[in-house]
Formats: structure tokens, C-alpha cells, sequence
RNA sequence: GGUCGGGUGGCCGAGCGGUUAGGCAGAGGUCUGCAAAACCUCGUACGGCGGUUCGAAUCCGCUCCCGACCUCCA
């Protein structure tokens, strides 16, 4: 099955072709590792691990690279004289800067898996491609879109724009404007023949922790050289998609495509994928002015923001219901509203697992019904990932299911081929591209069996009183239960229960 | 100031020329010892003002708000 993808360079739905059938390669920038993740980074591997989880439901082979940027993405506004983010980490923890590095990709990778974000196929470090990013800023040199300064390289922008026509492109920029508007007081601005180049090697003053020999001085890259380097190193000079948030358009991605150019003559990627701003209280959330929670506060409830914590696959469901190229704006209805639809969904997703098609049944408006929402799952998801209309679809699903379970509907109008179709779509869906599991799925350990034993001891013994028409034991038990937890629901062939 | 994207029913959030989005909350009903759940029914919403059209939330113009990017952030 083909799908479409909106493709931020042309600014258009495109019918997605690869570049060898069956085969899909990704780049998305990854996290810069010098403090905790943050949710709006969540939210953005959360949209590029659906799409990925997708690509391979249909059947491609997709190489995902995810980089970790430990070095050379500055604080501050210039490319030199800034401080580099995990070196001033550093300095203020009196670490080496690989601790830092080490300390918040561990958190940053139990953060992924609490989401059960998958990881990459290849998550490759800024660091350790310092040999192949000397070599491409030599190439670059060479090809003539670099000059050198004082031990600093930089990228002839001007000479690329005018050649190309093409700086600016994917962030609707020009490069008139981008003379006109770049600050007066950017530091080594003299070094630059023109304000928008920008460095590609930076030579590093001393009290500067990483650092590394090349041939124009003891320095570091720039930040945008490593996406270029192991894009191409892992996915070649021509890949399909390159992904990261829209944030990164100007000046990451646009100085990427640049580079590319500079080194090899081409653009990177055939296809770029932008995901939009996670909100809060309608404003964007960053780290830097305090508008923020973190994915741990948001788990535990630990936050201003917020009146109780929230299961990370509550806050997954709340954020596959938005479009990834809209913006969200998290509240606290909002993710109290996600819990119960969750809920909902999870438990028709059981139900459904539970039942047995009788073995009769014709092709009734049911079972044409049926098929028809499960066409129109994969249609929407293959029209640029639209999740949120994946689940509309499933929810009118989630309600065949339970009218089935409860007898409103009949499996008289239904075969058992498609039965088979819906409870084997459904839950895999769910599971295998929305990546959504079941909190109450707690696998086989002794001590749930023993839980599980327990809770139906239980419920026997409020059937029994039920029988007697005992309703304060039947009420007794059934409050204690829900107290711990448990919630207790009587339908007509038995009580079933869910641990809140 | 420049560039881009938004304003949808009580809340979240799809839709982007004609069809019920969906979730949550709310009202009524069925079922039930009661409750919960489930099922059935119920909302005619698209910032404002004009225009195009047989028909506009959806296209055009003006206008008012909001946000993002332009400077480190996904």
C-alpha cells in the first residue's frame, strides 16, 4: 500500500515513491544531551516513531537514524565565543563532558522506552564522526563553498545562494532579508564575509573542554555539520526522508541542505517531514522561560500544571490525537479527557481479544460496516499519518465491539472472516502502529497470577452474596475493591473488573 | 519589522467547497437489586465584516486576536 506525505520542501501532499522499492531511509535530528528531555522532544519521536512503526506495517524495510548531538551546539546567538551547552553543563557540575553526555542519553533512552518509543536502527553520536566531519569540511573547503578564517571555517552562504538560488528554500526565507535582519552584534562578525555564513569548524579558545586537532586549528565542528555527515554516512548522499521539529527549519535544516550541496552537489533528502510545537497554556514549551513540564512530572503528577499524574500511555493517546503537523496545547482536561478515551479503547481492545465468533453468521450492514472502517483506517493513516482520524475510525470500531459484547448487536450479521479480519486489525493496529499498550497487560509474573487468583476469590464471593440478595456484603466488597483500585463491572453474563 | 501557521460547539481535536469526524463532559432513555459499564437518542459549532458560488467552517478581500520562526530549543 503507497501513502502520502506532506512534504515541507514543495510545501505539498506528495505521493511517497522511494528511492529503492521497498526500502525506506529516515533521518531525524535527535536530542542535544545536556539536560532532561523535554515533552515537546517527546512528542516529536512519539510522531516520527508512528510514522516509522507505520512505514514497516506496510511491509518497507526502513533504516531510522536518530543522532545524539553531544558537542558543538552553542548557547547564545553567535557561532563562536558561545559557550558549547554540554560543555558549560560540564564546567558547572565539574564533570567531564562524556558524563554529561552519558548521564542524559541514559535518561533520555528510558524516557523513549517508558513511551515505548522504538529505537532507532542506528543512533549515531556527533563525537564519534569527528574524522568524517574533517573530511567533509574539507570537501566543502575544496569544492570552494568554505573559506577559512583565523582557525574558524565557514560556509559561503552567499556563493551557494547565488549558484542555487536555493538558500532559504525550505524555510521561505531570503537571503536579501537574511542579510538585512542579522544582528549588528554578533561576536567575530569580521571573521564572516557575509552575516548569514555560518561556522563549519569553530577553533576552540582554551578554556573551551571539547575540543579536537584538525587541520585549521584545535577546534570543534559546527552544529549543523554532524546531521549532514552521518545522514550521509549511514543513508548516502541521497536519502528519502529527513525528519525533526519545525523548529529546526531555520537555521539546522536549511544550513544542512546547504552543506550537503557544498560537499557533494546535491540536497539531502527527497522528502522533509517537520513535526509542530507541543503547547502549554497556549504558549510554546521551552526550556528556557520556565513554560515547561517534563515527561517525569507529567508521570507523576509532580507539577503545577496539573492535578494528578498521568500514564505515559495516556499522554502518548492524547498526543496521537492531534495531527503532528498541528500544534497541541496540553492541559489538564485535555489529558484527563485522553485518560478515559484511552480507557475506553483498551478495554474494547480486551473484550474483542475475549470473544468467539459463534461460526454462523451472513454479510450483514454489520459486517459491511465493519470493513469499511477498517479500509478507512489504513486510508487515513496513509494520507500523511493522520492519526487522529485513524482513531476517529477506531473508536466507531470500539463501539461495534461493544454492542456486539452486549448483545445490541448480533454476530448473525457478520462472517467469520470478518471477525477474524476485525480481531486481528484492531488490537495490531493499535499496538503495532500506534505503539499503545495495555497498562493492565502486566504479563505473566507469579505475584499478578496471585493478584488476578485473588480478585476472582473475591468476586465469586459477592456473587454469592448477590444470590442471597446480601447487598450490603455485594456492596461492601465491591466499595473495598474500588478503593484499592478495582473497579467492578456486572454485565449479564458475569463481573468483569480493571485495576485503575 | 520580515516570514509562516492558527482562530471550529462547555473542553480537546479532525475536516479545508455539498456528506455524522472522533474523544471527554452534559441531557433523556434501555438494561440492572442499586451503582458502574455498555447500548440508543439529543448539540446544527466554525473570530468579525464583506464578496465569489445553486451551495462556504472550507475559496477571495479587508479586519481583529493568538502563536511559531527570524537568536539556543523538537
Amino acid at each position: 500500500m503507497s501513502f502520502k506525505i506532506y512534504n515541507s520542501l514543495s510545501r505539498k501532499k506528495e505521493e511517497f515513491k522511494p528511492l529503492h522499492e521497498g526500502f525506506i531511509g529516515i533521518y531525524v535530528c535527535g536530542p542535544t544531551v545536556y539536560s532532561d528531555v523535554h515533552l515537546g522532544n517527546v512528542r516529536t519521536f512519539i510522531s516520527f516513531d508512528l510514522i516509522t512503526r507505520y512505514m514497516r506495517h506496510l511491509g518497507y524495510k526502513v533504516r531510522y537514524v536518530r543522532n545524539i548531538t553531544d558537542v558543538g551546539h552553542l548557547e547564545g546567538d553567535a557561532d563562536t565565543g558561545a559557550e558549547d551547552k554540554i560543555g558549560k553543563k560540564a564546567r558547572l557540575e565539574q564533570l567531564e563532558p562524556m558524563e554529561i553526555v552519558e548521564r542524559y542519553t541514559l535518561g533520555f533512552h528510558d524516557v523513549m522506552r517508558m513511551f515505548n518509543v522504538l529505537p532507532p536502527n542506528i543512533e549515531p553520536r556527533a563525537t564519534g564522526h569527528l574524522i568524517e566531519q574533517i573530511e567533509t569540511v574539507k570537501e566543502i573547503l575544496k569544492r570552494g563553498y568554505a573559506y577559512e578564517v583565523n582557525g574558524s571555517v565557514y560556509f559561503d552562504t552567499l556563493k551557494y545562494a547565488e549558484e542555487t538560488g536555493k538558500y532559504g528554500e525550505l524555510s521561505g526565507r531570503k537571503i536579501e532579508e537574511l542579510i538585512a535582519l542579522s544582528r549588528e552584534d554578533l561576536k567575530n562578525q569580521d571573521e564572516k564575509r557575509h552575516p548569514s555564513d555560518f561556522a563549519i569548524w569553530i577553533k576552540a579558545d582554551p578554556s573551551h573542554l571539547m575540543r579536537w586537532p584538525s587541520p585549521w586549528s584545535v577546534g570543534f565542528p559546527g552544529w549543523h555539520l554532524e546531521c549532514s555527515v552521518m545522514s550521509t554516512k549511514y543513508l548516502g548522499e541521497t536519502f528519502d526522508i529527513h525528519g525533526g521539529g519545525s523548529d529546526l527549519k531555520f537555521p539546522h535544516h536549511e544550513n544542512e541542505i546547504a552543506q550537503n550541496y557544498g560537499a557533494c552537489g546535491h540536497a539531502p533528502a527527497r522528502y522533509w517531514m517537520h513535526t509542530n510545537m507541543l503547547l502549554m497554556n497556549g504558549r510554546k514549551m521551552s526550556k528556557s522561560d520556565g513554560n515547561t513540564i517534563t515527561p517525569l512530572e507529567l508521570i507523576s503528577g509532580n507539577s503545577p500544571h496539573i492535578s494528578k499524574g498521568y500514564h505515559p500511555m495516556v499522554i502518548r493517546f492524547f498526543m496521537l490525537q492531534s495531527h503532528y503537523r498541528s500544534t497541541l496545547d496540553l492541559s489538564d482536561e485535555a489529558l484527563q479527557a485522553a485518560e478515559k478515551g484511552f480507557k475506553r479503547l483498551m478495554e474494547a481492545r480486551r473484550h474483542l481479544l475475549d470473544m468467539k465468533h459463534p461460526g454462523r453468521g451472513e454479510k450483514g450492514e454489520l459486517d459491511s460496516e465493519i470493513n469499511r472502517l477498517l479500509d478507512q483506517v489504513y486510508e487515513e493513516m496513509s494520507d500523511d499519518f493522520n492519526a487522529p482520524k485513524a482513531l476517529a475510525r477506531l473508536f466507531e470500531l470500539v463501539n461495534r465491539i461493544n454492542a456486539l459484547k452486549g448483545g445490541q448487536a448480533s454476530f448473525e450479521q457478520l462472517t467469520p472472516e470478518t471477525f477474524q479480519r476485525l480481531q486481528q486489525t484492531f488490537p495490531a493496529f493499535i499496538s503495532d502502529v500506534l505503539g499503545l499498550e495495555d497498562p493492565t497487560d502486566k504479563g505473566g509474573s507469579g505475584q499478578a497470577e496471585l493478584l488476578h487468583k485473588l480478585i476472582e476469590l473475591l468476586i465469586e464471593l459477592r456473587q454469592k452474596a448477590r444470590q442471597e440478595k446480601n447487598w450490603a456484603m455485594s456492596d461492601f466488597i465491591r466499595d473495598a475493591l474500588k478503593n484499592m483500585g478495582v473497579t467492578l463491572k456486572d454485565s449479564k453474563d458475569g463481573t468483569e473488573w480493571v485495576l485503575e
